[in-house]
DNA sequence: GCCAACGTTGGC
DNA sequence: GCCAACGTTGGC
């Protein structure tokens, strides 16, 4: 079991949209090297935090990988892979940026350190704590 | 809307 | 193969 972080720009997808969807929700869209490589380290049953990304800047919730990575269907040209995802429960209390970089325990997240990366590996602990921030149980 | 950080591209 | 220039992302 592995867990990850994933950013999206709510006007683009946001969870609730991801909520939304009967079934799965698709993650396509990444067209970055190093964002590409996590998606295809996923595992089916791993669990992500879905993060706001200029617009919110928070955590919102936990979404599962449901299907592992495949060719991205929007990609016309690349090498490039989507993963797809359900949502599993919103937090509580959304989580935002400012808390994530005041806590000392989750200074070493990708998120705080790497702005840009959209797609990130987090650990246990950090999920965890994450989740505690936001006042909801390991699903 | 601006700017910093990072990745990618292209000239040499 | 190096490095400068450019483009994109995302926080502020």
């Amino acid at each position: 079991m592995n867990y990850w972080l994933i950013k999206s720009e709510p006007d683009e997808y946001s969870y609730q949209d991801l909520a939304a969807e009967a079934d799965a929700g698709r993650w396509t869209g990444v067209r970055n090297y190093a964002a590409r490589n996590h998606l295809r380290g996923m595992k089916k049953g791993d669990l992500a935090l879905f993060y706001h990304s200029r617009k919110g800047l928070e955590v919102v919730g936990i979404c599962e990988a449901v299907k592992e990575a495949y060719p991205d269907p929007t990609a016309e040209k690349g090498d490039w892979s989507a993963v797809d995802f359900k949502a599993i429960k919103p937090l509580k209390k959304p989580v935002p940026l400012s808390d994530i970089k005041a806590e000392p325990s989750l200074q070493e997240m990708p998120l705080v350190r790497i702005g840009r990366l959209s797609v990130m590996p987090v650990t246990k602990e950090e999920f965890e704590k994450v989740l505690e921030m936001g006042e909801t149980k390991h699903p």
